[in-house]
DNA sequence: CTGAAAGCGCTAACAC
DNA sequence: GTGTTAGCGCTTTCAG
């Protein structure tokens, strides 16, 4: 490939002139301009990005740490920041990382090496003490409340998000309401809806939060263990419109009427969720992503809440 | 940042033998890889990889291009490619096009510029003649079959596929079968698709083929403008599960029974489509997408074939 | 085994 | 307006 040195070459002017007109300065003639201009196309040469970024230190693109790379609720947040990332023509690179807190932490150095100007965490498994280090390398914006001030979060109130739904749910005179979650209590998220349980219902019984639901299938599964227990729940707060669904259907299986025998509702207002009429919340993780984005190239440490909805329908 | 000269410095050692410990090379005295390494957390540091790449020439990092990002075939193919990008420890840029044959260009240039080191084509808007140049740059990987010696693939026997599928219908006795599609014959799929109809129910009327049919939506739209038509189908084949589910809500609707007044298949079997319970032809996107990655990393120009599956469920 | 030195391709003072 | 030149941070001959 033909690098800057072959064009000044080639259009009789030296690099620094070259490097002008490709970085439009100004103070440059007409004449060298189109000699450059020529010379570029003559030879087809195209800037090397590696010797732009080295020099500048500085990538205009970001990451985004996505733990599970098959999940609706990551999905949606990736799209958020795709979105605007076209826009503001930025490139993202996505890093799935397992919940692996050394892939995440090998992801942080992505700041440190330069190779990424900012990183989006959809999620952490590590502590905001071993994160906050790699802050002063790059921007680190957080899709969760923290009120750490070197990071900027796009965050929903999702303790209020429980809250609520328990309390429509309590107000439909629920008294026995199972919910299922991700991963276990090293979940912030998972830490929330128990607060807000207890908070509504008084103690958890053990049996009541399931967990490791990601899929329609641990939907059936919960849904299973759930309905053939001893604290039978008449309501499920499921952690997505997908295990929802799972839900919906084994309590359909066994004969169950939804909402009559079995309140059902889900998260993230997903496609299953509409074509099976079940009440959800979304929590706008598009919103949150592309605010997320803006926080990151905006190099902001703001905090900035996004409004969750609840969307009532058939199942509730 | 302390860089490679500091870390020689304090190790009291030569750059090049800083560089041969970092990057494993063997004849360095244990001596000196200790003092070496105790420099490197000392100061804290980190190889810059813009510097690296630069002179290297290569990036360990590929780019997917999807028009859309917010579709979930396109997603099921950037699963895949992150499910294998995770165990090979590459880097993966997500490039959102919009269809835009420029923007595709330019993410075509970031393998000219070193970016990149190879390219997933998941759907392109560029004939094959503007794309083929690009190929001395980089690996180019396309999600579709093509010829073109330069050009890896992995595909789908598209045309197989809706062949058997518009046969299966045929031999339930169906003879007005209607389709949907997203984009018109510029997209390689829409002709096959067409072509495949034509084989096995002759002329294509008019108003079979429904366009930009995307989500849940479209599919309601598609529906509407079918259902009340004079030619009305009695079988249509959406392309895509949540346009079919849009098609099932509308068709329950308005009173009509699946399958037997209206019979449904859609493709990619996603949640939707298993929670309605309608039929679907599986192309496996996310094994399509892990073979395409594997193929850009293997700087392969092979062609793949993935085969499908169609997955009868109720509502054909 | 180890170090000096020549780049990789580009930007940005600085001088004219 | 334009060219010279000193790096950016690293790898890799080439000598020793």
């Amino acid at each position: 490939m033909a690098n800057i040195q072959d064009i000044a070459k080639r259009a009789g002017v030296s690099v620094s002139t070259v490097s002008r007109v490709l970085n439009q300065h100004p103070y440059v003639s007409e004449r060298k301009q189109a000699a450059v201009h020529q010379a570029i196309s003559e030879l087809d040469y195209t800037p090397n990005r590696s010797a732009i970024d080295l020099i500048r230190k500085e990538t205009r693109s970001i990451g985004v740490i996505i733990p599970y790379n098959n999940n609706q609720a990551f999905d949606q947040l990736l799209h958020g920041v795709l979105n605007r990332s076209v826009e503001r023509d930025y490139t993202v690179t996505v890093l799935p990382t397992k919940y692996d807190s050394n892939k995440e932490l090998h992801c942080l150095t992505m700041l440190k090496n330069k190779q990424l100007d900012a990183l989006i965490l959809t999620s952490r498994s590590n502590n905001w003490n071993a994160i906050i280090p790699y802050a002063k390398y790059g921007t680190i914006v957080a899709c969760e409340f923290t009120d750490h001030p070197e990071i900027g979060c796009a965050y929903i109130d999702r303790y209020g998000s429980f809250v609520e739904t328990f309390q429509l749910l309590k107000d439909k005179g629920h008294t026995r309401v199972a919910f299922t979650t991700a991963r276990g209590e090293e979940s912030n998220s998972t830490q929330l809806i128990i607060r807000a349980y207890q908070q509504l219902f008084g103690d958890l019984p053990a049996e009541y939060p399931i967990r490791d639901c990601y899929s329609m299938d641990d939907g059936i599964r919960a849904a299973q263990q759930l309905l053939h227990g001893d604290e039978k729940p008449t309501a499920i707060y499921a952690n997505g419109d997908e295990v929802a669904a799972g839900i919906y259907r084994y309590a359909k299986r066994i004969g169950l009427r939804v909402p009559e025998d079995l309140a059902i509702i889900g998260q993230e207002n997903q496609p299953v969720g509409i074509g099976l009429g079940l009440s959800t919340v979304d929590h706008q993780l598009v919103k949150v992503g592309e605010h997320a984005f803006d926080l990151a190239i905006g190099k902001s440490k703001d905090k900035v809440e996004i409004p969750y909805q609840i969307i009532l329908r058939q199942s509730d």
